[in-house]
DNA sequence: GGTGAATATTTAAGCGCTTATAATATATAA
DNA sequence: TTATATATTATAAGCGCTTAAATATTCACC
């Protein structure tokens, strides 16, 4: 492989005027410019952006650690990320941490070595976890997508679940429902906390019980939220519209309340959270609550790259505001 | 940020012993082993992976393309990828080419210009486009995730679309079906093609007419599929069953027959193609043809190291076998 | 023609590693 | 005791780039 050397000694001058030409960082004359870029032409010549970092002290690259790619809402902010680095000529390199703490470690180290210039943390593992590892090496601009604590001080850009949650519960209420169940994500997730206080202050605020049949714990998921219907199917009187806490958990609820004969949202309405882009095309279409995940990653990469070109201090900590999306799942009992 | 001189002064030994006792390439005393463990300890330091691939020429990353990672299918074919390349210790560089040639060639520009020991090209853009940019570069182990002919020699992973088509259409016709419609993929893409072709074997072998008002074009994706839809419903008559050449498709088309009275599957049967994840969650839930991404992802990725590690010249060509699921969107005309 | 300023190019050091080779200390045999 | 083999560690070159400093060249002006 051709190094600038070899292109150097083709173009009869020094190894600093044909940097000098592709970089354009000073002034050439015609003819010899001329003369380097046939060259590179001729050897094909490719500069090695390993040597240029390591000179350089940066390497155009992001980290990302995410907990699982294939779920349609954190595709979705990737989609913004990676977007985001292509129009600023970075690269992304994607860690999935599959849940297990360890594999987050091990990802962080590596891309660490890698001398990423920045990381993107859009995981769950890492909340409440010991960060030894950001002590243990020299801090690198991070952005945080989560509602957690992070026990580390760093930049945070987040959808407010909270409100996100109350949206959700009084669209419900607005359209007569008084009987509302909830199938909420896990206890211990930050995210999932949030959107459930939203569900209460909702129906505090309406003077309307909460029945603790018609909550169910489940895990963000297709499969699980499935279950967790039926659980809560058997558990005899149904509500008659159920928060469920995003789009997957959703799409495994309607999928579960039509093979058990019921059908939506005549025997039962039902709200998602998320707006993923299957949301529309389900059946029925499903009310949701958008959250915008790809100006999350845009914003995410923005206040990263920001963060390192202004190498500001401070932390920012920046809120999207959810907003209703009506479709069909939803049934008005005022009418 | 700490180097390897750094841990040597601190160690009182030179950066070689420091560097074989963190590489284990040779015997170091035990004495001296614990200094260094102590002084890398205390001095936070991390390795640079930039200067070590500098010296070793291979940076233990790949570098993959793909459409949109925002599909469900590639998504699951980039975390089978992904989770072999934590397993294996690399990393991975994620580009998308959102459709783009231009956009395409930039980014493999970038992955050459970082030195990724390998490219996994799962993009269509690529197929019969003038594949310059590989000439102009010296080869790079590839593999590529595709139906197309690449004009470029290359290893070579893909699913039996043509059998695919074949089987679900047969599926069709076994459940009674006679007056059955097509909703393909785009006439330039050699995937849609095979899967198309198999379909019209199918009819072909069991002497069914193909009505061309029951075949349209799309593109892959929901909207258009549910645009494609409506526009063969306008026709008038309407075929009994549709063979929907992938599971996007068919979650759009199932939806827009919903939102015109359809019942699927007692008006319409449908038999998707992918069996992405999300496919059982439909309602119903979608019929359709499994093709093991995740496998193709981890087989994709094998494929790519044996062909580095064991520098084969040769170029290996791997196709998987399509397998029908049953689920509950198509109806049996013969009960 | 000689001078200095402005312009254009080269030299060479260094980024942080690995590793072939050299050097040194220690053990063994003659 | 000396020569030789063995075990352990150090020296130094080089991977492919960037860039400050040094050098060479051009040119206006007296």
């Amino acid at each position: 492989m051709a190094t600038i050397k070899d292109v150097a000694k083709h173009a009869q001058v020094s190894t600093s005027t044909v940097s000098h030409v592709l970089n354009k960082t000073r002034y050439v004359s015609e003819e010899i410019t001329e003369k380097v870029k046939a060259a590179v032409e001729l050897l094909n010549y490719t500069p090695s952006a390993l040597a240029r970092s390591l000179k350089l002290k940066n390497t155009r690259t992001f980290g990302m650690l995410v907990t699982t790619s294939i779920n349609p809402f954190f595709a979705e902010v990737v989609k913004g990320v990676e977007r985001r680095c292509y129009e600023q000529g970075y690269n992304l390199l994607l860690c999935n941490t599959e849940g297990n703490f360890e594999r987050l470690r091990f990802n962080i180290d590596m891309l660490l070595q890698k001398r990423v210039d920045g990381l993107l943390l859009m995981s769950d593992e890492l909340v409440n976890q010991n960060i030894d590892i950001f002590e243990r090496h020299d801090p690198v601009p991070t952005v945080v997508m989560d509602n957690g604590d992070t026990g580390f001080p760093t930049d945070k850009i987040q959808d407010n679940a909270y409100k996100g949650g109350l949206i959700a519960t009084q669209y419900l209420i607005d359209n007569g429902h008084t009987k509302i169940g909830c199938i909420r994500g896990p206890i211990d997730k930050p995210t999932a906390k949030k959107r459930y206080a939203g569900f209460e202050q909702a129906m505090h605020e309406a003077n309307l019980n909460i029945n603790s049949d018609w909550v169910e714990i489940s895990n963000f998921e297709c499969e699980d939220a499935a279950i967790a219907f039926k659980k809560l199917y058997q558990k005899g009187e149904l509500p008659t519209a159920i928060f469920v806490c995003n789009d997957m958990m959703a799409m495994g609820v309607i999928n579960a309340a039509n093979s058990l004969g019921l059908s939506i949202p005549d025997d039962l309405s039902i709200i998602g959270y998320d707006d993923i882009k299957i949301a529309r095309y389900m059946t029925p279409s499903l009310t949701t609550i958008h959250q915008s995940k790809f100006n999350l990653g845009q914003q995410a990469f923005d206040t990263l790259l920001d963060k390192i070109q202004t190498k500001r201090e401070s932390d920012l900590e920046i809120q999207l505001e959810p907003t209703l999306v009506e479709r069909s799942s939803v049934k008005n009992l005022l009418l």
